[in-house]
DNA sequence: TATCCGTGGTA
DNA sequence: TTACCAAGGAT
């Protein structure tokens, strides 16, 4: 690549990204702490998407100050749907870095700001380039696409040494004094013209130079090495709903401090035993109209609770859950009928979720009658031995320990008692607030 | 280095 | 419907 070439890049596309480029609500001014937040948001969100949560979160959190200083919940509440929760955190915790150690004032050098919690080598990039017209480079999808493409380079863009080597090429195409606008013009280009799918060389501001497109490369470039298909994970939710002085109230537990999810709240569920787990309860024949999400399928539930009886599968499930949820978590239900179906979409993880509504408390073997109707006693009683989920002297009780029937429950720290109201206060992933939503929606 | 982290749009 | 993947970071 001579110099001149690489000129000729750089200002073809730094010209049309300044009559092309979209107005955006970070594109306002040039406020450092505006450029850092949508610039976390952005990560692997499309614009699009982000738009609505930036306009929400800067009302919000207009100032370092006000989001270093935010109640964590509001902040995650903010984040609502928006995925990858860790971000949300990372960012306060940011804030709060910035005003401890450098007065509430974004520092403007490179390494003070790459050491933010939840800023990694690009967005450090952005922020410099893009906030302080630092010279350095930003180097995110967009750019490993456009210039793989551009300068025909065969590398692997899921290996991270790859982003380091396009980091240096970024780096040397920086016109002087335009690091901001033309770090945002690769990108621009990328999204807009230089597209992963079918890319409009015909109208891209610098094709005539592009290696890619003369070597007829242009849709088999860059080259990505397939990502590991996500696991799949049945899951038993229980829907439970409060009677009493908890009537119009759902019960639902807030997730752990890390890991997936973290501190979101959720129905209650488990793992159900995995197929291949050795005689594992299998998801019924699912698909087709049976998502608790369909308008046809809260009516399979109806079916199922009139019949007076759960289909066998769905009779094991809900024993399953009611056992699990008593061991994991010390709370007692019981399983009424099975509500629906949901589906979850992790980057790594499925989750196909059965919903079971469900009474709070203990129960009997007589209580429970409705979970064996179906299927028998003898084969509820069998599965659970092959799972030596208790003990063989039970296998004909299918109850719990007389104590724990007779007990006042308490409940676990992470669970609390919510009726509509509450979903303003509490951040839900959206499958759950897909379910909840609807259940409230029905019941008014 | 590989895996863990959400969600939705699109072809 | 499946498959891809988006202004990535932490461990």
């Amino acid at each position: 690549m001579t110099t001149t070439a690489a000129l000729y890049f750089s200002h073809e596309l730094l010209s049309w990204y300044l009559a092309n480029k979209r107005i955006l609500p970070w594109r306002m001014n040039r406020d450092p702490y505006r450029i850092w937040v949508s610039e976390v948001m952005l990560q692997q969100t499309r614009v699009d998407t982000v738009i609505p949560y930036y306009e929400r979160f800067m009302d919000k959190f207009p100032t370092i100050t006000d989001l270093a200083t935010a109640p964590e919940a509001e902040v995650l509440k903010c984040w609502e749907g928006l995925g990858y929760y860790s971000r949300a955190r990372n960012l306060q915790a940011g804030a709060q870095e910035v005003l401890s150690r450098h007065d509430g004032i974004v520092p403007d050098d490179k390494e003070s700001v790459a050491a933010l919690r939840g800023v990694g080598p690009y967005t450090s990039g952005a922020i410099m380039s893009i906030a302080f017209n630092r010279p350095e480079p930003a180097v995110d999808g967009n750019v490993m696409r456009v210039l793989s493409r551009y300068f025909l380079l065969e590398d692997d863009i899921a290996k991270p040494a790859t982003r380091v080597k396009i980091e240096k090429l970024a780096a040397s195409l920086i016109p002087e004094g335009s690091a901001g606008d033309f770090n945002q013009a690769l990108m621009e280009l990328g999204a807009l013209v230089c597209t992963p799918k079918s890319p409009g060389c015909l109208t891209c501001p610098v094709m005539v130079h592009c290696e890619g497109r003369r070597a007829g490369m242009e849709h088999t470039l860059p080259i990505k090495t397939k990502a590991k298909p996500p696991r799949p994970e049945t899951r038993l939710a229980a829907l439970i709903i409060g009677k009493g002085k908890d009537a119009g109230k759902v019960l639902v537990r807030q997730r752990p401090q890390s890991g997936l999810l973290a501190k979101m709240w959720e129905l209650p569920h488990v793992l159900a035993p995995q197929p291949g787990a050795g005689g594992a309860v299998k998801p019924p024949r699912s698909g087709r109209g049976r998502k608790a999400a369909d308008a046809g399928t809260a009516a399979s539930a109806v079916i199922e609770e009139q019949s007076g009886g759960l289909l066998e599968q769905h009779a094991l499930q809900a024993d399953f859950l009611c056992r699990t949820l008593s061991a994991e978590d010390g709370v007692l239900v019981r399983p009424t009928g099975w509500r629906g179906e949901a589906e979850h979409v992790f980057s790594h993880i499925v989750w196909d979720l059965q919903v079971f509504k469900s009474e709070f408390g203990a129960f009997t073997a007589a209580d429970n009658s409705h979970l064996t109707a179906a299927g028998g006693v003898a084969g509820v009683t069998a599965f659970l031995e092959q799972r030596a989920l208790y003990e063989p002297s039970d296998a004909a009780g299918l109850k719990l320990g007389a104590a724990a029937v007779a007990a006042e429950q308490e409940l676990p720290l992470n669970y609390r008692w919510i009726g509509p109201e509450q979903m303003n206060e509490l951040a839900f992933p959206n499958v759950f607030l897909k379910l909840l939503r609807e259940y409230w929606e029905n019941t008014d």
